[in-house]
DNA sequence: GCCAACGTTGGC
DNA sequence: GCCAACGTTGGC
């Protein structure tokens, strides 16, 4: 059965038109370093389905389709001390984060809105919604992806 | 730039 | 194990 889900990013760091960019519009999302987003990476499976939000910036909010084509693998960039991602207690021999690759399904013509999906009451519950939420990375019900969907 | 909310660190 | 201090996130 499919999951869908969420995956933040800053569009500074990395945007839809990045990913569109990209071989095969696939790209590893590498970074994530919350023990939360990384469980639920983890739990993804090849096919789900993930919206890309960009965060953070002038109009945060909804700007594309994922498919997820790899399920989690370590994340080199935690064994890099270069790397802004570097983790000193991750080790090829002792993994502590990790990625999935994400191919872009479709980027929206028009993006929704963070405040657009403040004002549909279907949505109120989401996670993304709720006062406080850092996650990066979040699952998202069946039936609020497709009320999503409807939206855009 | 501000600041609320949250996660992590580390002394004790 | 507690919790203060600190760093980060991310909307506004």
């Amino acid at each position: 059965m499919k999951n869908y889900w969420l995956l933040k990013s800053e569009p500074t760091s990395f945007s839809v038109d990045d990913l569109n960019t990209r071989p095969h519009k696939t790209e590893p999302w590498d970074g994530v370093r919350n023990y939360q987003a990384r469980n639920f990476l983890q739990q993804m499976k090849v096919n789900d389905e993930a919206f890309f939000y960009h965060s953070n910036c002038k109009e945060p909010g909804i700007y594309g389709l994922l498919r997820i084509s790899k399920e989690a693998y370590p994340d080199p960039s935690s064994y890099h001390i270069a790397s802004p991602y570097y983790d000193s207690k991750s080790s090829p021999a002792h993994p502590r984060w990790y990625m999935v690759d994400v191919t872009l399904v479709k980027k929206f013509t028009h993006a929704l809105l963070l405040q657009e999906l403040r004002e549909t009451s279907a949505l109120k519950d989401l996670t993304l919604l709720q006062k406080g939420n850092r996650l990066s990375v979040m699952p998202i019900p069946a039936s609020a992806f497709n009320i999503i969907l409807s939206l855009l």
